[in-house]
DNA sequence: ACCAAAATGGAACAAGCGTTCCAAATTGAG
DNA sequence: CTCAATTTGGAACGCTTGTTCCATTTTGGT
């Protein structure tokens, strides 16, 4: 009864996400957004709603994605050690491949979170989130007896959250990929 | 045989620090600088050029004093662990207080370096400058035996280094000091 | 074939941006 | 006292911003 959608709703979103991953909210025009998708200005209005709204939306298919990786990393059965190794090599492989953007969800907490209560509730819930499954993984890892039970899993897990928020940061700015690597074998020197 | 400056031009300039540093540079408009500074569109322009001028002077004396800061703490004579803990306090307390602006270097590493040459460029020299007084401290405690000679102290200071960009991010997108410290204590495990 | 629904591109809008111009006021040196 | 210098606030500029309005086109179901 209606015309279709002549682009394909997802993608589209797909492709505002990466611009507003690379370059900001502030810093990306709804101009470049209608040029770079492709799509025009009332159909992104219509679809999306306004500019904040498609960021946000942009947002969190972003951390849904992440989310979905990370378990897929940590419900795999290898070592705690190995599983996170290979979770910070993942990590740091997404954010400096294509002109190093860096994490969202970092720039999001760095650009907007200090005076956008949506972006800090969104970034408390998935810090929160990712944290709270770092913690249980550490906690298996306990009970199997890959890791002494004198380490304070919640602890942990947050220590080696705010490693993935430096290597974010690193990895935007400097994107040196073999320098984060390194760091992030160190890092892991926590769980000995 | 001219009239003397009714502000103090360095005061200002903290000030003018203080904005960008809790709000961004985009998020900082003319306007705003010319509201909460209390001087004139024209003295600004006159004084320190346009916005972003003023915006990289009052990143640089930022940056003097984060490196005086950090100077000071390493050259005392303590333990390498205790200088870092402190080190490590100091950086915390000052990201979270006032507001909890962050650290102006991550932000303007996370707003700017990846489309500012002048950013990425003021960015890396600083981190080359802070990695560097890391490991000479690092280095300095393996020749007092404090720290294993098996350790790199390069990596080790880049280790540092992202870990205090991360705490920077958590400082300032969640504001919770106490995870932070916790989360330093467990990152200088790294020196055992 | 026709009509309702929805997409489209272009024009238009008000507001905010960084910046410059200008006239008036204020100062210190000679 | 006067003059040159330099301050200051306000008006103005041109541009970009996010957003909306509108007329047109294109579609699918009856």
């Amino acid at each position: 009864m209606t015309r279709p959608k002549e682009f394909d709703e997802a993608e589209v979103l797909d492709r505002a996400l990466d611009l507003f991953r690379a370059r900001g909210f502030k810093h990306t025009s709804f101009a470049d957004l209608v040029k770079e998708l492709g799509v025009s200005r009332q159909s992104l209005y219509d679809t999306y709603g306004d500019k904040q709204a498609l960021y946000h939306a942009a947002l969190a298919r972003y951390l849904v994605r992440n989310l979905d990786r990370l378990r897929r990393i940590l419900d795999e059965a290898a070592p705690v050690r190995q599983t996170f190794a290979e979770l910070f090599d993942a990590m740091i492989e997404g954010n400096c491949a294509n002109g190093a953007p860096g994490c969202m969800m970092v720039n999001a907490m760095v650009e907007l979170a200090p005076h956008d209560a949506e972006t800090r509730a969104v970034a408390a819930r998935h810090v929160r989130e990712v944290e709270g499954l770092y913690a249980s993984r550490l906690s298996r890892a306990q009970r199997a007896g890959e890791l002494a039970r004198t380490k304070d899993p919640v602890a942990l897990a947050r220590f080696l959250y705010h490693t993935v928020l430096g290597l974010s940061v690193a990895a935007r700015a400097l994107g040196d990929r073999d320098n984060l690597r390194q760091s992030a074998r160190i890092a892991l020197q926590v769980l000995d």
